[in-house]
DNA sequence: AGCACGCCGACT
DNA sequence: GTCGGCGTGCTC
């Protein structure tokens, strides 16, 4: 009599669940072990669902002839645990994304003779601080609940207000109980220092699981987990909230308004919400931090529904201040600012103040590069990107203009190609013109960039900030990269440029981002006691958004900004879901795009009302390396009628096939 | 996504 | 003749 399985394949098709028989090499392996699949010509991985199954149970529509054996098991001392199979499910359906693509994409590389796996034995200092009465009430509350049960807290704190005393408190409490601890962060330049924090005061081995550690300790923490139920701490990045760790008894998300635990390749899901997922799951409690929560946190966990709670931390402790904001009014003209342009007579007058008082400035623009187009004074004409819907960028360094989104450059131009005329003007500026002019007025002073261009690993990353805190560099100018987590002691002075492009960004998101950064930045000044500054260059000075960070109004934004979303009936009024067409043909991708609109509408009058369907329409990038995407919005109250939607197309629209369909549930990013 | 098959034009 | 481009279709 033979024996079925079905098992979730490390492919992209059809959902990735396929049925094979169960052969002699695998009689013996249950749910959630994983087995070599023969599948066409080749062999790859999959991970046993269900075992044990006659034909009589399996889908009729299959040929049992076709059906192939699986005869090894996947050698790599790996399995999944249960809960750890069920998350990866509620993830791979909740993102309609394959089951066995994701599971694969969140296992590790698996090594022949992994090294020893490196990790830090914490010291179990007692804390030496004592907790004010806001955070130990917060403490308290949060022990006062069973610990064996779901619950859920928001903690909505300024910065500087004192939440890693809360986190690490809560921890020690874990560990002292036998249990693990996971703390989630956005991104690995935060890591070093909650890593020290830790280290000293948590009396348990500390791992940290981010992209700078090797295959090698990756494999390592994998197998360690699940020999070893022993009390630890993991620290790490959106990936961690997979990993199998046995007693797990809290789970902490800081920063959960951060983009970076949205995933935006392969499976689209953001780790906040699969850790608050995978807190229910296992019946623990999860907390959240920031300072900005997103929105959707904000409604969910204000309305104090049950189960959820909310507690805000106005009050900075110790000696911080909160910076003073002041407007820089791009409108205004001034004689000769080409000498300084795009700083203002007053900013740079700011930087050299600070600099003669020995002090360090901080100057921030979210663009890369020298100029972000360059265009033809007399024709007009512009040099676009031959491979995507794209200017090309000026770097001045490599003396190239070139492409972000592929591998396309040319040497800066001398003359028009169109029409030979020699002056080309050079339209925009990013971090490699502002080092630049700070450089050209400020003789003397060491002028260093933090981006993505300059600052390639963790060594780097390590290496500039080292040369800043010990005063050899007088000014950083960076991105967004600079702006999370790091502690200045001597800078008092915060320079932003370019904010009102990111103002007047077409998302429904984009107040909400500019208000984070401002409150992000605003928080690296000022943080030692000293009276400090941020400058905003604007031109739009009015902006509601400023007049909340100015006022340091903690509610003021979300106040004003909840009643725009629930008239626009965007999140947290409503779910979207994205769905992205993308091929080298255009017409292809309109005609998949249009057809898909007409599906999708059809199905909203038949049998699911409460969707809305927008689009099509080209993506904000239509073509990208020679491929064309374009995007449907499909939008509802109803979570479950969104979902059904999707899965029914999922199931019954086959594009044509050079035609590709991506999902994304809950997007942040609108590409 | 791989991988194979099969249909065409180009070339030692 | 056959090499190889890529369009099409299949994988339990």
């Amino acid at each position: 009599m033979k024996s079925y399985c079905e098992v979730a394949v490390n492919t992209p098709f059809n959902n990735s669940i396929l049925t094979y028989e169960v052969g002699e090499g695998i009689k013996d392996l249950v749910r959630g072990d994983l087995v070599m699949v023969p599948l066409g010509k080749r062999q790859t991985h999959g991970c046993l669902l269900k075992t044990a199954l006659t034909a009589q149970q399996l889908d009729s529509t299959l040929n049992l002839e076709k059906i192939k054996a699986i005869d090894a098991p996947y050698d790599c001392q790996l399995h999944l645990p249960e809960e750890e199979l069920q998350l990866l499910n509620w993830v791979a359906n909740y993102y309609h994304y394959g089951l066995g693509q994701h599971i694969f994409d969140c296992l590790p590389k698996v090594l022949k003779r992994p090294r020893p796996l490196k990790f830090t034995q914490g010291q179990g200092r007692e804390i030496d601080f004592e907790l004010n009465q806001a955070q130990s009430d917060i403490v308290s509350q949060i022990q006062s609940v069973p610990q064996d049960q779901f619950s859920r807290w928001l903690i909505h704190g300024v910065t500087g207000s004192g939440k890693t005393a809360i986190y690490l408190n809560l921890v020690k409490e874990q560990i002292a109980a036998g249990k693990s601890a996971l703390f989630l962060l956005p991104e690995i330049n935060l890591t070093p220092q909650f890593i020290s924090t830790f280290i000293a005061h948590i009396d348990a081995p500390i791992y940290s699981y981010n992209s700078a550690i090797s295959n090698s300790d990756r494999y390592g923490l994998w197998k360690l987990l699940l020999e070893d139920d022993g009390p630890k701490v993991v620290i790490g990045v959106r990936s961690s909230i997979f990993l199998p760790i046995q007693k797990l008894g809290l789970i902490v998300v800081d920063e959960e308004h951060d983009s970076s635990f949205k995933q935006e390749d392969r499976c689209p899901y953001n780790a906040r919400d699969v850790a608050i997922k995978k807190a229910s799951l296992l019946k623990i409690p999860v907390v959240l931090g920031s300072a900005t929560p997103s929105l959707e946190s904000y409604k969910n966990f204000k309305l104090g529904q049950e189960g959820k709670f909310y507690f805000e931390m106005q009050k900075r402790i110790g000696t911080s201040v909160l910076p003073k904001i002041e407007l820089i009014d791009l409108r205004q003209k001034e004689e000769g600012r080409e000498e300084y342009y795009p700083f203002t007579k007053r900013s740079i007058s700011k930087v050299k103040e600070a600099l003669e008082k020995k002090e360090q400035v901080l100057v921030f623009i979210n663009r890369l590069g020298f100029a972000n187009f360059i265009q033809c004074r007399s024709c007009g004409h512009q040099f676009d990107c031959p491979n995507c819907t794209q200017t090309l960028k000026y770097y001045r360094a490599k003396g190239q203009i070139s492409c972000q989104f592929c591998e396309y450059s040319q040497p800066f131009p001398e003359i028009c190609p169109d029409c030979s005329n020699m002056s080309l003007l050079q339209k925009g500026y990013g971090t490699e013109k502002l080092q630049q002019v700070l450089i050209d007025n400020l003789p003397g002073a060491v002028i260093e960039r933090f981006d993505r261009d300059e600052i390639k690993n963790l060594n780097s990353l390590e290496d500039r900030l080292n040369k800043f805190h010990s005063g050899e560099i007088d000014i950083l100018v960076g991105t967004q990269m600079l702006s999370k987590g790091h502690n200045f002691r001597n800078v008092n002075t915060v320079l932003i440029l370019g904010i009102d492009g990111q103002l007047n960004f077409p998302d429904f998101r984009s107040g909400e981002r500019v208000y984070q950064l401002l409150t992000q930045v605003s928080g690296r000044s000022g943080r030692f006691g000293k009276e400090s500054e941020v400058l905003i260059h604007t031109l739009n000075p009015d902006s509601k958004i400023f007049s909340y960070a100015k006022e340091q109004s903690f509610n003021g934004f979300y106040d004003e900004e909840m009643p725009l979303r629930e008239a626009c009936f965007c999140p947290p009024f409503s779910k979207l879901a994205m769905v992205y067409v993308t091929s080298r043909f255009q017409d292809k991708v309109i005609d998949t795009g249009n057809l898909l609109a007409q599906k999708m509408n059809q199905l909203r009058e038949q049998h699911f009302p409460k969707i809305e369907v927008l689009g099509p329409r080209p993506a904000m990038i239509e073509k990208k390396v020679n491929k064309f995407t374009w995007s449907l919005m499909i939008r509802s109250e109803d979570t479950n009628q969104l979902h059904n939607s999707l899965r029914t197309i999922k199931e019954n629209f086959k594009p044509h096939h050079s035609v590709s369909l991506k999902y994304d549930f809950d997007p942040y990013h609108i590409h």
